[in-house]
DNA sequence: TTATTTTTTAGAACAGTTCTAAACTATTGA
DNA sequence: TCAATAGTTTAGAACTGTTCTAAAAAATAA
């Protein structure tokens, strides 16, 4: 089980190459303290100002990019002005439920991907992103 | 080999069960007249504005949403505020090169994916969107 | 400590898109 | 053919999500 979580948050930033900033510390937290997640840059910075914890949406937006870049967070874009940001960062795809907005893993191992033409010379593959989307209750209604 | 192209804009305007205007037959021509191809907005804009012909970019949205909803092109987001109108409705698949934005069609026949979960009970299947996102030319240089 | 470097911040700016309500155009049907 | 009506276009305002700015604050190094 998860212990110590201050410390994980720590080691995270510090991974980041990051300062250990009060801000960082607590994003990371919200970010990686439970299960995996997906998360716009609205949503984290309600959720920090819900933890009574002060960070400009410029903040949330600049500490997003920079774990991305680290490869602690996936950006992944679901349509045109709605973007997440996912705590899994394994090889996997998604499940996008057009009605609700909602995105749901679909493990990397469960799906092959067969007849790709290779990339032209010159170009490599940066990542391949999958996105079914769907129709429909994401949950079955009551 | 294409003729009478006038008619041909004319009746995809009817079949998408709109009004033939000035603007949408120009758009129509601009979209459907040559070869398959991936525009934005704004540079569908342009080229109109090119052309000579007065649209405003509120018609060309206006279009371009009601060509989509007809089936007429298919909208691509390949990040965040970078979004594509492609004529080419079939199923099909992309390479992205980030670096320069292109867009390049993979057709969707050469492409297998196996073992994708059924999507849960109450929802389905809108469409599959893969996107092999590519650094480096997308021309060879010289 | 103090100096240096990085970070945070509020708010302005920006890009892409949608909205608004008034003017205009295509269609309908006398 | 013309008026009525229903649909369309427009400029510009508004809006959303994101990035920028430059000044204040905080972390680190000396």
């Amino acid at each position: 089980m998860k212990k110590r979580p201050y410390t994980e948050a720590l080691s995270l930033v510090r991974a980041a190459g990051l300062r250990p900033t009060r801000q960082r510390l607590a994003l990371s937290r919200l970010l990686f303290e439970g299960a995996d997640r997906h998360v716009t840059a609205e949503q984290l910075h309600g959720e920090a100002r819900k933890a009574r914890v002060n960070v400009s949406l410029a903040t949330v937006y600049n500490t997003l990019h920079q774990f991305t870049r680290a490869g602690l967070l996936r950006e992944v874009v679901v349509e045109a002005g709605r973007s997440y940001f996912d705590t899994n960062v394994s090889q996997h795809h998604h499940f996008y439920y057009a009605d609700d907005g909602e995105l749901v893993d679909i493990p990397g191992n469960t799906v092959a991907l067969e007849g790709l033409p290779r990339p032209p010379d010159g170009s490599e593959v940066e990542r391949v992103d999958i996105i079914v989307r769907l129709r429909g209750a994401s949950e079955a209604a009551d």
